[in-house]
DNA sequence: TGCGAATGATAAGTATGCTTATTTGTTGTC
DNA sequence: GACAACAAATAAGCATACTTATCATTCGCA
């Protein structure tokens, strides 16, 4: 019996879906300041340690090399983050936030931690602490894949 | 003071990461079979529903209706689903697999099982239990949201 | 029955996100 | 000090994913 799988209850699935929803969820709540969740990470990343070279960064943060790349190319072209070459290695690029980068990055914070609240609506307290300690598990149980 | 958001511990970061390690994992125990997690979903829904419009379909497997209608193109041009215009209403598109499409993904079954099981492996039997129940809870629980 | 509203599909445009290849620069080693 | 390995950034190409616009068709209702 060549029977389907059921793959609307698989974890995979449900991961996508969950991602689906907080995108949107961040776009919605964030909806003027005209950045992604992936735009505001870096942002927010480069507040806590300026000058950090991509590689360095995109492993804090969990990106691709090649995507951060042209991600940063975005967020540099709406001036808010600028890209120095190393003087001592040049082959590396040191970012920067610019003022302009620190101020959008704060004005979001509000709406960032009230996206983050609505992702999570529908669970109780305890369920949501169950959920990041779950998804922090899993992730961090992985950690060797990424290499 | 101006300290930055704690992204990394954020509802969103983790289940950003979550989604990334399911969608290698995916990969890797699918290699091969030339065929995205997406594209799996629409022959397995298929093979459920055969005859199914774009639109029942999209909001079956959690689609944007744009997006699938990009990727039918792709399985199409593969040979694997068949688009069919419904004589009762033209402006629907019906959709059919093929016996290739067919063949393709029974041969995946056993992979993508595989790989919805690695994806869950770092957790206990019980926290995986618990894991899908909060996620289901989740994404149901916003489903007004995806209107 | 006629005509504006609604619907299904597609196109265009932007943004991740990955792989592979290329370019440029650095390092280790003989 | 030359030269092969290696490393950082970028480019190119493909696959989601969403928004808005457009087109064709169908529906609702006066």
């Amino acid at each position: 019996m060549a029977k389907s799988f059921n793959f609307g209850e698989a974890p995979g699935h449900l991961i996508r879906r969950a991602h689906q929803l907080a995108v949107a969820i961040f776009m919605q709540e964030t909806a003027g300041h005209d950045a992604t969740p992936v735009q505001f990470a870096i942002l927010n990343a480069l507040m806590e340690e300026p000058g950090e070279d991509q590689v360095t960064l995109s492993s804090r943060v969990a990106f691709d090399p090649a995507t951060l790349g042209s991600v940063i190319g975005r967020v540099e072209a709406k001036g808010w983050v600028i890209r120095k070459a190393d003087s001592g290695d040049r082959r590396r690029k040191l970012l920067w936030i610019t003022p302009e980068g620190e101020k959008v990055a704060l004005g979001m914070k509000r709406s960032v931690s009230k996206s983050q609240q609505r992702i999570v609506a529908p669970l109780t307290a305890e369920e949501r602490l169950h959920l990041s300690r779950l998804l922090a598990k899993l992730v961090s149980g992985h950690e060797d894949l990424a290499s």
